[in-house]
DNA sequence: TATTTAATTCGAAACTATTCGAATCATCGA
DNA sequence: TCGATGATTCGAATAGTTTCGAATTAAATA
């Protein structure tokens, strides 16, 4: 038995539950600053504006496989998005991610 | 060593931490819902708005031992307040918090 | 004061998360 | 195709979470 609020109270303890660790709220929070917001794989090889896997780590002094798995979680929860360029892969968070959450404490679940 | 922004990561994880269980966030939305905004001790008990902790677990089926211990995790999170009123111990959400948290979203810590 | 009602603490069992290093897989360029 | 670079998977150690029932504490009231 289930129903679409407690679906959607699911998906959100889900959500929480990918930013409850420090460490991956903090490669959130770096990827929400780092990328050009309005933009789907807001990465520019132009601008130097990096973030793959491998800058988060050295960034945050995080070991690569585990920035890897943290990714993975952020990934899982619908928080960023990733697509491979050559040997990166970069990440970025979508702006209709940030807005959907505001939403969320502005007008929690009817 | 700390500095402003990593307490500030530290203690956004803690809350989003006290909000990834299921249990837990249904309890902060229920409590969102039921207390009159704008107020402070928002229970009121001419209308019977009601959100003390016996509520809370009859009306979402969890024993009391756990809903008081979720319950500590909301109130220590700085999510929830609560004041003993007589035998019952009144909770309600402070509306700044859902303004702190919408914003959160909406200027990402800088 | 004894009883009832409300809430918390405690201990335990089962489960989940965090982090790392070593091994592996994927892609690029010489 | 081989080596280098970037990322993932795996296994393991350690730590933390969730939930419950039983025992305990707190307050009201008979």
């Amino acid at each position: 038995m289930s129903n679409y609020r407690d679906d959607q109270i699911k998906h959100f303890a889900d959500v929480f539950k990918a930013l409850s660790n420090p460490n991956r709220l903090r490669m959130f929070l770096h990827l929400v600053t780092c990328c050009v917001p309005g933009t789907v794989g807001s990465f520019d090889a132009e601008t130097g504006v990096s973030a793959c896997v491998g800058d988060l780590g050295r960034d945050l002094e995080i070991v690569p496989s585990t920035v890897s798995h943290h990714i993975k979680e952020l990934h899982r929860a619908g928080l960023i998005r990733m697509e491979r360029r050559g040997q990166k892969i970069e990440c970025w968070v979508d702006p209709v991610i940030l807005r959907g959450l505001a939403r969320f404490f502005q007008e929690p679940l009817t």
